[in-house]
DNA sequence: TATGTGAACGTTATAATATAACATAACGGT
DNA sequence: ACCGTTATGTTATATTATAACGTTCACATA
């Protein structure tokens, strides 16, 4: 089931949608002051509830975020990017694939896979 | 050859290696004060030379950092690490075998690899 | 030995990112 | 209608990171 979002997470959310380029919480913040809100808290709070959700994803080495075009996105811990250096775009990795291969690769240190991050930087198909 | 490291640079590089988890740079900077170090500015900029080097590696999902136990280390870019979330501590992983199959997984979209960071989070052998 | 150049330094100030705390309001279930 | 939970508004503050500027150091070479 869908859950419904407040007015607040709309307006982060969609701010969100509209950019084409993963943007910081006070670049949000800018980007919604018509709209009426009027504090960081406000932002990190709808954002919060967001990745919680699965609705938006963090970047953590740009400390941005971005929403997420998949309809009722897996990835609410486990994420994996590709981030092009040239337009900024950032483009999902949806393959289970990678999680197994992590496992795989944390076993052979013993050790116990929960989650992961990947953040891969190169040049996209269009601007190449 | 070895780059020899400034007098900054050796003290911020000897709290990370005296550090069994990662560091923050204000966390670091409180650790040195008694040797001199003053300010923020001092941390940052020996970390950015220890980074480039390849001596030190910034855990982005932390905004922190640690040493790294490699000889001359090849991750001057990418970066591949388990995160326990129990004990805190950082192990990096070296597989060269990763960025081959990061690079084959960017192709699949066209993208064009240059580099990657992989933050796994989980429970290591010591506390499990 | 003088000197020019680039890197590193010291210092002060400030930017950018994120959370604490607290009182109030709205929502959903019984 | 009541209660507990979740979200809100707001002010203040913590945390992480850079800007800017003048000075000093290391060292190659004229």
């Amino acid at each position: 089931m869908e859950p419904s979002l407040t007015n607040n997470q709309k307006i982060v959310l969609e701010a969100l949608e509209d950019s084409e380029q993963p943007l910081g919480a006070y670049s949000i913040l800018f980007n919604i002051e018509k709209k009426g809100i009027k504090s960081p808290q406000q932002v990190y709070r709808a954002l919060d509830k967001l990745i919680e959700i699965g609705a938006v994803h963090k970047i953590e080495s740009l400390n941005s975020y971005i929403a997420c075009k998949h309809k009722d996105c897996k990835a609410r811990e486990s994420t994996s990017f590709l981030i092009c250096q040239e337009c900024q775009k950032v483009y999902e990795v949806l393959e289970s694939d990678l999680s197994d291969k992590f496992i795989k690769l944390s076993q052979e240190s013993n050790f116990k896979y929960f989650t992961h991050n990947l953040e891969i930087f190169g040049i996209c198909d269009l601007c190449n």
